[in-house]
DNA sequence: GAGTTTTTAGCACGACCGGTCGTTTTGTCT
DNA sequence: AGACAAAACGACCGGTCGTGCTAAAAACTC
């Protein structure tokens, strides 16, 4: 790998950390140069636009998640153990990767869901597509035959509520309790819809 | 109330709604002032500070939440009627006061939920006090006697949970059965608390 | 209606923003 | 080792930001 594509996946990470922090449209280049002792000008050379760079780390924060998240889960039998294990990771995720504090998504979510552009369709693509999958899986959880469609939705709907209040509680309240109730809100979710068929 | 008066409550308004579109941090004060015909230095000279602005923006906020959703519950008798219209207006808040189009508690959650300061402490403060009511709105439920204070937390937590997801299927993915699909949840964690005692 | 206080406008400041440019350094390939 | 391309630099642009200062205009008081 060339040195451009090592500095510019720095570049990247770098803004990624930043990002979660002030946000993705409260990116700044200056002081995110000055962070890899590189200079404004050098940095922006890597990309055509300030969007570029932001529409980079969306497109990072999303590989990270499914590398960390999506791809374990379907290196695990489906059912049960699937969801799971998904919806395990998911919580470590929002607790934050290592160094990294918080969630990307939930905060460009706020910004990016009423500003149209590249940047809002990426976002609700992939989260759109996101919440597919977790519906998807929940088909398969209760033993007597799949799930019908419509209370697959609700199953990822309840769940994705579970892992906002979670985030709540863990970024805004730093509640020490909040995992303990997202965990059984989870498994309440996940009983009914194992015993629904 | 005095002219002074009149144009600073204009001002807080007017600065309400930008403030949910372009986040509390993203209120910039040039733009404002051309909305109300007023000169940058005449709007701030209502305010020693942008601070102080964002302050009485996010306590703006607070007092119409207070008035719309909180006071008519306070209104309903005690148990689940009181809790179900609770939860019905904070729906009714989500999707958007006249004319706002958004909450501005999640908008600002995501801003200032690692950036210490005055702003942190008075949304921290009131989304802990709202917190808090739920969960003790929650101990009437039970038809049987109060229900036990850890699962009124609980109750809390994943009331909270279907309002945060029924928000983003709202804002972000614009999903029309949002709604319908948040009474299930509610209506299924409000039984569960019922019969719990 | 005169006098006082409050409200508003005009102007300027320093800092920072995203972005452009020409130049210099550095890496890469033969 | 020399040639060429890639990468980084530093100065700079127009614009916007929050924030003071001063004076005019408007509103309130008696």
């Amino acid at each position: 790998m060339g040195k451009g594509a090592t500095t510019r996946e720095a570049i990247v990470s770098q803004a990624l950390d930043r990002a979660v922090q002030v946000g993705l449209s409260g990116l700044s280049l200056g002081p995110l140069a000055d962070d890899l002792n590189l200079s404004k000008s050098g940095l922006f050379a890597h990309f055509k636009s300030k969007e570029t760079l932001q529409l980079a780390v969306l497109q990072e924060a999303i590989n990270r998640f499914t590398a960390r998240v999506v791809e374990p889960g379907l290196r695990t039998p489906r059912g049960r153990a699937r969801m799971e294990l998904l919806i395990h990771r998911w919580f470590d995720w929002i607790e934050g990767e290592p160094g990294m504090r918080g969630c990307l998504f939930s905060v460009a979510a706020q910004e990016y869901d009423d500003r149209p552009g590249a940047i809002h369709d990426l976002l609700v693509g992939s989260q759109l597509q996101w919440q597919e999958t977790l519906a998807r899986m929940a088909a398969d959880l209760p033993r007597g035959g799949p799930l019908p469609a419509d209370m697959c939705q609700q199953v990822a709907f309840e769940v994705t509520g579970s892992v906002l209040a979670f985030q709540q509680q863990t970024k805004l309240f730093k509640a020490p309790k909040a995992r303990a109730w997202a965990e059984t809100a989870v498994a309440r979710i996940l009983d009914d819809a194992a015993n629904a068929v």
